[in-house]
DNA sequence: ACCTCAGCTGTAAGCGCTTACTCGTCGAAG
DNA sequence: CTTCGACGAGTAAGCGCTTACAGCTGAGGT
């Protein structure tokens, strides 16, 4: 341990290689693992940073070899709407974000990649600007569902590459996303055919998801292809808010509308806002509604009654959009599976059957909540 | 909207300069927002800049000003101790981290600085390597609690700034965290003096915890001074998890130990574990055993019992460290409130007396878990 | 003993941006 | 009408690193 009269500035490459007696061409070489340098050299090379607690400038390194080893993260900050405290603290649950990006920083990390993260207001003002300020900072980006519109996407895609999640996608901009047309028809199936519910409904997240849209129609059309009805419209608007659920149910209740035999809603979320109105109004589930979710976080299966609904593999959605990204970043742009468009990679999902449809409760799911 | 043969390489300001007619300078100081360049010339400069499309690189703009606008936040991944499944998706709740990291970005953005996150595991063996990397990427760190060692601080602590959480400050490292003398003596005194419980006990956290040896020798003390019992020791060994809690229980149940007449835990996680096991073995809280936690984080007040604690203002600490942090930055190493040590701030607690102690319940606190 | 070639190491040219310093220019004071 | 000052704009010097290319050294071939 020596200890240098602490200079007020960080040691740099050319005071390791003073200090080892070479060229920073070398230290450069050693730090970077190339076998050219003799192990004479490295070691003292090695010795030197160590001694002298060198840490190489990342922005000095992006800069001279353009490549920051940093991927930005947009992902949109929930402000649940205020259902009198009930769902207030939404925002503060952990929800499907929140898993995708570790699932993202898990795999970037294998690629020495580190993850620029930033949560934004949807209705900001500045929002293009900040997303540009973080595009400057990485060397690509990964867009949560709505946080921009595809013109906005665009705009940055010409930027950097980018990755959009469950988004819309086209142009350069590469999407990852979960089926969901074959599972809400599944489930449709499942609600009309083996439970012999005639009237379903579809309570919609927003209206400029693609996702939302596409499960909503294939859950209706095959409802309706089995001759079951569907409810849907603006009644059935949500916002993938368990508090938007809770304002559909209560609204349609309070206007004394007869409710449909089962509710499928856009997402989890949704379907927990649901079954607590409904609970409200002394309804049981699935007894006297059935209700469904989408995404299967993992609260689904610890709500009382456990939670039917579709599971998508929502780590490894954010894994698989590092992974596009990376491709993207090293290749050059448009990284696509084979034609010359950006990828558009979609993951299966999975209908889970728990008792909130009417099937019979899994005895091997504990609990602590349904013991508390 | 013009459409250049889109270069393989993104405009730098050389181009935006060309387009303009005016040199890179100018365009520098327009874009920074100097007021030298007169409106003429800074008109001509947007609408180059906007044109192509420019968004200057953030590394070079940091190599250059020496500052990357960017702070760096480790925090320890969780992984619960997987006790059958019960408790397996406790790495997936948003926990204590989580809402720290919200507080630190709300604060960050207002200085125009982003977060680059990275959660490690502990571990991990290349974990200094990983946080020294970080470092090179940012201008400042603020490191969660039990990521390192007070070794592993300094070194880093002496190539950027650093704040600790709650954790190991002195030397350089800044702190910040919260009071934990005070509201836990008050707890003990509750305890004892209001509901008159005799024996107690204290379920420890990480034993290398600044915080937790605090919380436990002034809960203890406390207890004992006013003529009370208090169990402490290996047997109440806790690691902050709710899994933990759990164990505890269940071991000192399996050897026939009869428990005291109230449990103080070292955070809310572990008081949920707790809460789950005593129940699985049929006693009553408040009534047979008391039970406390120490964050209050969102599910405390939703459980049943409500869980009495003591709150920490979870994202103040955060945006607290941040100001620290940027402090340190700008004014050049260890900021301090006034004398020439790094800072070392402490934030107010709260008891919140809720039913697990025995309170009566607070009616006004509605809650879907409750219902459901 | 001389030449060749290979393998290290050093030299230097940037990477894209900020900014001190210099140079013009134009308006106002003398 | 000359001189000085203020201010806008250009020039160029880095920031700390990577890397192509040049230079040097010694081993092996003839």
């Amino acid at each position: 341990m020596d200890s240098h009269p602490k200079a007020d500035t960080p040691p740099t490459i050319y005071d390791v290689a003073r200090r080892a007696g070479v060229s920073i061409a070398s230290v450069s070489r050693v730090l970077n693992g190339r076998d050219n340098p003799r192990p004479a050299t490295r070691d003292r090379v090695l010795k030197a940073s160590a001694e002298l607690g060198f840490v190489p400038d990342g922005a000095a390194r992006a800069l001279s070899s353009r490549l920051k080893h940093v991927v930005g993260v947009v992902f949109r900050r929930v402000y649940g709407t205020d259902d009198g405290g009930t769902f207030a603290d939404e925002a503060e649950s952990l929800l499907f974000g929140d898993q995708i990006n570790r699932g993202i920083e898990i795999v970037a990390q294998r690629y020495g990649y580190d993850l620029l993260v930033c949560s934004v207001n949807i209705d900001e003002r500045t929002l293009p600007n900040r997303i540009m300020t973080i595009a400057g900072k990485c060397d690509g980006l990964i867009l949560h569902d709505q946080v921009l519109s595809p013109a906005g996407l665009a705009a940055v895609a010409r930027v950097a590459p980018v990755v959009s999640l469950a988004g819309a996608g086209g142009g350069d901009v590469a999407v990852v996303r979960s089926e969901s047309a074959d599972s809400m028809r599944e489930l449709a199936r499942h609600l009309v055919q083996d439970h012999g519910y005639r009237r379903l409904a579809y309570i919609a997240g927003h209206a400029d998801s693609p996702d939302n849209v596409v499960r909503g129609r294939s859950f209706a059309d095959e409802a309706r292809a089995l001759g079951a009805e569907c409810l849907t419209g603006p009644a059935w608007q949500g916002d993938y808010s368990a508090a938007g659920g809770v304002e559909i149910v209560r609204g349609l209740i309070s206007l004394g509308a007869t409710l449909p035999r089962a509710i499928a809603c856009a997402n989890d979320q949704t379907a927990l806002g649901v079954l607590y109105a409904l609970a409200e109004h002394g309804l049981d589930v699935p007894g006297d509604i059935a209700v469904t979710g989408f995404d299967d976080l993992p609260f689904a299966r610890h709500l009382r009654p456990q939670l039917t609904t579709v599971r998508q593999p929502i780590q490894e959605i954010g894994a698989q959009a590092f992974e596009v990204l990376h491709s993207m970043i090293t290749t050059g742009q448009p990284a696509s599976t084979t034609t010359e468009a950006a990828a558009d990679i979609v993951l299966p999902t999975r209908l889970i059957r728990r008792e909130s449809c009417g099937c019979p409760p899994d005895p091997a799911t504990p609990s602590w909540r349904r013991l508390v």
